[in-house]
DNA sequence: CGCGTTCAACTGGTATGATAAGTTGACCAT
DNA sequence: ATGGTCAACTTATCATACCAGTTGAACGCG
């Protein structure tokens, strides 16, 4: 019996439509920053939708700061380098022929190597015994489904969502939400990749041990340790495809 | 002859308007998750605007995570925490009355420690002698200004993007794009507090150097010395005040 | 020529009302 | 209990106005 031998009907509506579109231009630098988006009428004539349509699309791009909009001139495209936040990671690691971005994919192991340690370290000051045993539940759980790399990735990302959920952080939170969603559409490309570190139970049980102790030392170590085997192998694997590109999913 | 005297008028469009208040209310709790919102025409009746405004605000609050919305259902609010993106850091840190909430000011200190060091190490990899350049061009204008806050705190942060823009790592930028957004609308009132930080130049000035050796772990030493000074002065005047509240700007 | 004024032709912002399409829950027949 | 029907919701989309701010070229005056 397969984990879901059925998937969502996909249903977009048309303003997400024009908005991936728009903000596809943006990103692959087909509308360059400092470029005049064409006007909202003539938009909605050359994409065949209602106006109503490309000003909730534009309205997006707007908040995604993406495009500046002032009312009489038209909306001007940004240096989404410069202006966007850290949700526009997913658009950027696969555009919008499913291309994976090596460069991107390199940037988030880092930032995520920058960031573990110190939730495991926040969750070992505030998380107490309780979060331990939750934990160490989830410890047996990928014991139990050693041999599964799906399952031990649902386990890991629940394990790592524990410990930010009870960090007391909420940048933490909020930065680990965003690298969520940009994990899970690759995430069975990923899943051989990273499976010495999903298998690396040995940090995964220093850092509940030490949330037991309350020894956020010891948690940051073990995080960091962690989190670099799967770093250097995503570096590794980088480096040999380097041009071949992954495809999500 | 005061730097600003004048500001930008403010102009806030309707969907706007729409979107703060909708967002504040699921922020601040009144709209719970699983809540479901009041139907679109109910909302454009009840706050006076045509339907279109809160389609668009609805559209943003999608878009934040904030709502799902389906076609034929009522659009339910969803738990930020779970699912928003760190570009939700500004509304949380200040509400809608201006209140300034401490527990997320600690949160956004602690992610700025764990990612400055590891930027500053990046950018020395990455940046070279034309960075260093530029960044010794910045500690000369530090030197001129020692005396005013103000232009420290510009200088400061120009020499932080600058790094970040050098380091090669997407998601670093996207992450200080988001903080940054968070930091400027209270810096004026965090100057006074992070003086002791901004005053530090001796770090700086080791971050520059170690920029342009290509030292990464002197870069990333001075990195963690010099915010960690932030973040403890911080940490101390939000234990004295605690309950008070801050103002912005 | 230089410089401000005017104004028509743009742009986005708002409003109204109609129709299509999907969801929900009560009701009913089997 | 199960599944079908249907009316009363909802959001999605559309078309067509008109309001409001910007822009740039044409104009006129010194």
């Amino acid at each position: 019996m397969a984990r879901s031998s059925f998937s969502a009907v996909r249903k977009e509506s048309l303003s997400d439509s024009v908005y991936r579109q728009l903000a596809d231009k943006i990103l692959r630098g087909e509308l360059p920053p400092g470029e005049p988006l064409p006007a909202e009428r003539e938009l909605s004539e050359a994409l065949g939708v209602n106006r109503g349509a490309v000003r909730e699309a534009i309205k997006r791009l707007q908040q995604a700061r993406l495009v500046a909009v002032r009312q009489g001139g038209n909306s001007v495209v940004l240096d989404y380098l410069a202006e966007a936040g850290l949700e526009l990671l997913p658009s950027l690691l696969v555009d919008g022929k499913g291309q994976l971005d090596i460069g991107v994919a390199r940037s988030i192991m880092a930032m995520r190597s920058a960031l573990a340690p110190d939730i495991a370290a926040a969750a070992a000051r505030k998380g107490g015994v309780a979060l331990a045993d939750t934990l160490d539940a989830l410890l047996d759980s990928m014991r139990r489904d050693a041999g599964q790399l799906g399952a031990l990735q649902e386990h890991a990302l629940a394990f790592w969502r524990r410990l930010v959920e009870h960090g007391g952080n909420i940048a933490f939170r909020l930065a680990f939400n965003s690298m969520t969603q940009t994990y899970v559409p690759i995430r069975n490309a990923l899943a051989p990749v990273l499976q010495g570190e999903l298998r690396d139970l040995e940090n995964f049980a220093g850092i509940a041990a030490a949330v037991r102790r309350g020894d956020a030392e010891a948690a940051q170590r073990h995080g960091r340790l962690h989190v670099e085997i799967g770093r250097r192998a995503l570096e590794q694997a980088l480096s040999t495809v380097e041009a071949g590109g992954l495809r999500p999913s």
